[in-house]
DNA sequence: TATAAACTTGTATTCATTATAAACAAAGTT
DNA sequence: AACTTTGTTTATAATGAATACAAGTTTATA
């Protein structure tokens, strides 16, 4: 869980203004669970600021992503990005179903963090540990988890 | 390092056929070490195949991938998706500059998996482990990394 | 060889993201 | 207060990766 309060720093420390807009988006990233995409913001807060246009949140996203204070997972199987306000090595369990993305905590994750750094010459900057598959709950809804295509599909692996 | 023959035997056993685009795109999958994009792919293979359509590169990798033998990579910087071909769980370091995506094998990948499965209630389909950074190369072309004082950059691309 | 099914190709379309330019707001200065 | 500068939002246009589709081509099989 994030501090909106810590999102909000960044900006401030960047020398950038914390307008309404910019305070509900981090707001958003920060208390929301799911890891949203531009377009799940820009819905959520439409009520709340009509006038809202979805350049502001992909600039705003943009600036905290080059702060480093969001980070980007691509990826969750439908086509688009999604944010991240946690920055610590962790991993990010996607659901293929439904698309939504939660955390997980792990143990290991640090092993790996210090691994490469030891052992691969690059200067590493972060990390993305996606796993994907089935949620508890879509598990429920699609028994055998057949997906719109998979008639030409002779019976192997997934 | 990936054999073509196992890309191409899960194509056969899917009961579909090995065309020469298929099979010089597995080829190129199974062969390259930097993990290549659909237009990448393409822009490879025109030459050899001048008559070759980006939508024979696309079907392709989306077939390949619904089989499982090959990995999509979101998020490599650009905005595009790379292929990997590699399906066994390891670490793919992607350079931030030059968006180059290599392997790095770790002993902690399989902890993670384990971790995952028994703890969190997802049927686990697969994982991508993505760092990223600055690879050797990037780091001489670029003295100081200048990373953190980005923020006063007016220059404002992505 | 006929016929159907599987593939490829070229093009049109969709849609997330980025760029651009104009309107707007918040200081700062005199 | 009016004037200026700079940063921000907004609306809209442009870009470009990925997908859909229609038509042509190849292959398998009888």
């Amino acid at each position: 869980m994030v501090e909106t309060a810590i999102l909000l720093d960044s900006l401030r420390k960047a020398g950038l203004r914390i307008t309404p807009q910019r305070q509900a988006i981090c707001e958003l990233l920060a208390t929301s669970h799911e890891h949203p995409t531009a377009t799940m913001i820009y819905e959520t807060l439409k009520s709340r600021f009509p006038s809202l246009s979805l350049a502001t949140v992909y600039n705003t996203l943009e600036v905290l992503v080059r702060l480093g204070a969001v980070n980007v997972l691509g990826n969750a199987g439908d086509g688009m990005a999604h944010y991240d306000a946690d920055t610590e090595p962790h991993i990010n369990l996607a659901c293929v179903s439904c698309h939504k993305i939660v955390d997980f905590p792990s143990q290991y994750v640090q092993f790996l963090d210090e691994e490469i750094s030891a052992a691969s010459g690059y200067r590493v900057l972060g990390a993305r540990v996606l796993y994907y598959g089935l949620c508890p709950e879509c598990q429920q809804k699609t028994p055998m988890a057949r997906r719109r295509s998979d008639h030409d599909d002779r019976g192997n692996n997934a």
